[in-house]
DNA sequence: CTGTTAGCGCTTTCAA
DNA sequence: TTGAAAGCGCTAACAG
């Protein structure tokens, strides 16, 4: 059915090694250009990628392993690093663990099964373990936007503490005092956040009341929704929220909105991460992250790797940390 | 560095054949399935699925090619794709055509180069040429939400016509008469849903004024906010609007919520797709797609045409066509 | 510039 | 049950 490199040859009657060499970019006679390029249209001939990349021993597909695939975040994300990595020649090679550390395992493996030049890793785990195929293949690889906690990786990742530290400062220097938090309880980016928000009140001299601290299991709109709810119908409501990603804000906007309350006369808001910044009213406060580059700087990275590799050499690793732009816009009132 | 069979026999003193036999499943001495194990441990093997696809001709990897990896419907619909393929024992390798055609037709080409067995395609193109590659290659393939007109392919969607049609009657039910469509012109689901939107109007004896279909080139949020913006400022405006794709309903339902008006006291909304049903108030009426199962039956046609190649049958084309169900709820009041 | 040949890592006859 | 050997489709010396 798919015709192969010896198709090509028993009609052209050149050897494979020109034929090989031609499609490869290499100089043939003209007339023998025309016979192959002629044979290749005739016979609707494409390489066998894995054929050719067990003899070159790279397959020029990164493959990318994300937490969830359903997530917008990972979405923009993940359209950034395709268009970059294709620019390079690259392809992609998209795995969802879907929150699931086991299908997270089974993911690597099964990049390193595929010979991946590199994997790029938003993981769900927090244990550097489960890396391991991927080191014992020497296969290189990026964590973006999470890390795994006390291992030394290469990532790239965003200042989530500075910023969470910056956007409360935001609300305590217009004079708010009762400020709560929505986060994520169980991955890298929920925690530095909630321990920078928790950080900044206890040396602004602030006590959070625990109802204040509203954590939910995933990134979910539905969390966003149900735990703005719980925090509007509390006796003493907060005057300020933190949210800290955007599936929270989604939901937690939406909660406010129908409500009897309004942003920001009621409730302050300050968030993390914006997909609709230009559609709401008002305008969230918001630290903005800077999704092309984190994409840009993760494949530079990994690219890097893969040279390393190829020559031998080895640099220490790089922990590339962007800055978040924030924002400040109408979301947040002067009490 | 990554360790083959070869260092095994090394290792255990056995044949390559035999590893390789004890490796898929057969039947060894327990001695040398001890030692097997052992060596595999030692040594971190892994298998090179590349150059035992380059032997059994079949990679076990299914190809998903999307419009666009940044769309919440597509980003659902992967997650249960994944999910269902792992059950079967297939991994999952996703391409992003991010709108555009020419990365569309690179990324078939590069799954027909992977090899991989059969090729989940969301469509941008509506040129079924660009397929080719895969034809050629006999590597069998299904369209999931878009097909290509005047195609024969296997094909899952949904009756985009029939809701569409039943959303317009529950609006027309209500009397309404001023009806608008917020929807998408470059697209096999935005295409349908229009024409069926007209075609229900036409019957119902209704002219649509022009100012009231508004089209917008993709699906975003912001072109729903846009387009919801020009139709609440119109000098008659419509009183119930018809919103043809999650992003759209996304961005009208915030534009309505910052306006002036009410929806449904002054405005109604039906809509297609909600995935945040459960988050906003007042609930929308919407048509809401079997997301799983539009996956599972995806993939369920996709194994049968890999089976059938291995067998060299064919059976005729399937077009399966799933119903929405339409939930009724607060958005549409009676005029 | 072209062709011969070996070999990438693995599976699969076929004999033993 | 095991092993020797051929071969999947391709590239990369090397010699001509």
């Amino acid at each position: 059915m798919r015709s192969t490199i010896v198709d090509i040859k028993n009609r052209t009657g050149l050897s494979l090694a020109t034929i090989s060499k031609y499609l490869n970019g290499g100089n043939v006679l003209p007339e023998n250009k025309a016979k192959i390029d002629e044979a290749v249209k005739a016979l609707n001939y494409q390489v066998n990628e894995n054929a050719r990349s067990l003899v070159t021993n790279q397959t020029r597909i990164m493959g990318v392993v994300v937490f969830s695939v359903e997530n917008l975040f990972v979405g923009t994300l993940l359209r950034y690093l395709g268009e970059i990595l294709r620019k390079h020649g690259y392809g992609m090679m998209i795995c969802d663990s879907n929150n699931n550390i086991e299908a997270e395992k089974q993911n690597i493996r099964s990049m390193v099964q595929k010979n991946v030049d590199g994997i790029v890793i938003m993981p769900v785990s927090e244990d550097v373990e489960i890396m391991k195929p991927a080191e014992n293949a020497g296969i290189p690889y990026i964590c973006l936007d999470r890390t795994f906690p006390d291992s030394d990786c290469d990532s790239v990742l965003v200042n989530n503490r500075e910023t969470t530290r910056h956007l409360i400062k935001i609300l305590l220097r217009r004079r708010h005092t009762r400020i709560a938090i929505l986060a994520s309880r169980n991955e890298y980016t929920g925690k530095e956040r909630l321990e920078s928000f928790q950080e900044t009140l206890r040396d602004a001299g602030i006590t959070v009341p625990p109802e204040y601290i509203v954590l939910e299991d995933l990134h979910s709109i539905s969390a966003g929704y149900h735990g703005m709810q719980r925090l509007l119908s509390l006796k003493t409501r907060p005057t300020a929220v933190f949210l800290s990603n955007y599936e929270v804000l989604m939901g937690a906007f939406m909660a406010v909105n129908e409500s009897e309350f309004r942003c920001p006369d009621d409730l302050s808001l300050v968030a993390f991460d914006n997909m609709f910044a230009d559609v709401v009213r008002p305008r969230i406060t918001v630290g903005v992250q800077p999704m092309e580059e984190l994409a840009a700087r993760t494949v530079e990275l990994l690219l890097m790797r893969t040279e390393e590799k190829g020559q031998g050499v080895e640099t220490p690793r790089q922990h590339i940390v962007l800055p978040v732009v924030i924002q400040e816009n109408e979301s947040v009132r002067e009490m």
